[in-house]
DNA sequence: AAACTGTGGTATCCAATAGATACCTACACT
DNA sequence: AGTGTAGGTATCTATTGGATACCACAGTTT
């Protein structure tokens, strides 16, 4: 991240568009709770809250087609589908838990300057 | 991120919040490029590329607003406003580099994923 | 005097995307 | 006939992103 570094633009894209992958409502929510290991559509569902059926299926699919999460089919009657996080969605746990704590530490002070950034354009 | 945590949910939510809030698509080009040192509107402009004025002018806010950047105004004629980063905005950049990395090391595998289940899905 | 230039915007409109809601399937079991 | 499972589809609205045009101001050009 210094200056002159070559590929920092492309790569900056590269996380930028990272980061709008994870940051839509649901993925990151939907990522924690499986991270506690596999679970099936509903369970998932009534786990993470407030997801209607249909966010929740297009939220796992995007995740399964990137890779993060498998899903398993059982071709039993009901039918069972379980999902589990992958290798990969595992690891990326680890930097969002970095983000995750920086975000948890400051989120008082970002609160704070949007109220005062509010209350002095409101002047 | 532990089962049984109790803030667990309403922590990743923070996150997740934050998340989409630097997860647009310009605020992370922004504060990379500001991380070099302040710039005026139209150099940023032309630093980051692509950018219409309108969604410069919106990220900049919408930054400003949250404490990630300072908007100096010297009164000259044709004015002359200078952005920079705060100490917020500087702290800020520690946990998005580990994600970077990470999502620049894991570009590929995530490529690959979507390229597999594309495939596999149109068959 | 009239028009053009460089600044850093705002206002307006339009297209694309995201998200919510409601309703639909298929199948077996009770 | 009704229930539970794991969805799909259709429709609607809200948000986001982007293009375009316009503004104020002063200096410069014509």
């Amino acid at each position: 991240m210094k200056p002159g570094h070559p590929h920092a633009t492309e790569d900056c894209r590269a996380v930028s568009e990272v980061l709008q992958r994870i940051g839509d409502k649901w993925s990151l929510l939907v990522v924690r709770r499986l991270g506690d290991g596999p679970l099936r559509f509903n369970e998932l569902r009534a786990a993470v809250g407030g997801i209607s059926q249909k966010m929740l299926t297009t939220t796992l699919r995007t995740l399964e087609r990137d890779g993060f999460v498998t899903r398993t089919v059982f071709p039993t009657i009901p039918p069972r589908v379980d999902y589990e996080l992958t290798e990969l969605g595992r690891e990326l746990e680890v930097p969002v838990k970095g983000l995750a704590e920086w975000a948890i530490a400051n989120m008082a002070r970002i609160s704070e300057a949007r109220r005062r950034f509010d209350t002095s354009a409101a002047a």
